[in-house]
DNA sequence: CTAAACAGTACCAATTCAGTCCTATTTATA
DNA sequence: TATAAATAGGACTGAATTGGTACTGTTTAG
């Protein structure tokens, strides 16, 4: 269904909320009990955006999580590429893979384009924007040979 | 890694040799063995492509399949939601899910901004376009609110 | 010194996915 | 009319990924 995987939704839930609030400090039990997620998923999450340099923390007590940089400056698309990896549509668009076809490979450069048409789209929206009422639109147009 | 299955990615195969002779009409084998895609497999994904009505069949000998449209009248998100399932990047895009937090369902609307923001880049694409050497472009642009 | 909180790693269960196999049914042709 | 070439529609299996858990450290405020 080309969906991303629901680690990667708690993840983005868990950014925005602290989008919300940039300048305090959350620890992942609050969190765990805001957003109703258990709380050893969200600790591991955070810990992955950590190192994916998303977030700061600070430990012993009264330590927690915070974002790294401001809302406006993290993207959804580095949410996801820190929960899933890069963000490439195919295999083979980081692979080497036998591409043993005649034509396949235009298919699969092809491939390349769309993904990152997506990947771009994925860019686009902020944090700061997914923390909004409602995103004015994300318009995607695609440009090609057109028949005059 | 936001990818699209393997299976997907055959489909596409399959769909973008069929485009290049849209008149002609290819068995199972056939396909299997020029683009290298074993026979069972590409017989399944066939199926499903013809239950998606994105194909048509002609049974006993001689017969095989063709597109059911022309190739630029098929989009790649009309074989990808023929494998996948209908695309859309969240659950609860589509089920009803416990969305018992306060601000997390601004993060599900826009979710699903994004979603169809990819959906609308997948059905911007033709078959015709992805036999095409290499496609100029998918351009996609974000649009929201702008400070001034 | 103790409890709160992060850090890191290893592990398990369950779902999904890729792939195979088997048994009809249809149809051109020898 | 018998046969072989094809599609039609399933059920089934093995492997890989994913979601989720547990355990053992390390840091630090009070």
């Amino acid at each position: 269904m080309l969906r991303i995987a629901k680690l990667t939704d708690y993840a983005t839930l868990l950014m925005v909320r602290l989008a919300r609030d940039p300048a305090r400090s959350f620890s992942a039990a609050q969190l765990a009990d805001e957003l109703r997620i258990p709380l050893p998923t969200v600790a591991k999450l955070l810990k992955r955006l950590l190192q994916a340099h998303l977030l700061t923390s600070v430990r012993g007590v009264g330590g927690g999580y915070s974002l790294a940089h401001a809302p406006h400056a993290i993207s959804v698309a580095e949410v996801v590429s820190a929960i899933e990896g890069p963000v490439a549509l195919t295999e083979c668009a980081r692979g080497a893979g036998n591409c043993s076809l005649e034509g396949g490979c235009t298919t699969r450069a092809n491939w390349k384009l769309i993904s990152r048409a997506v990947r771009v789209a994925l860019e686009a929206v902020s944090l700061a924007d997914m923390a909004m009422p409602q995103l004015r639109s994300v318009h995607v147009q695609a440009l090609q040979e057109k028949k005059p």
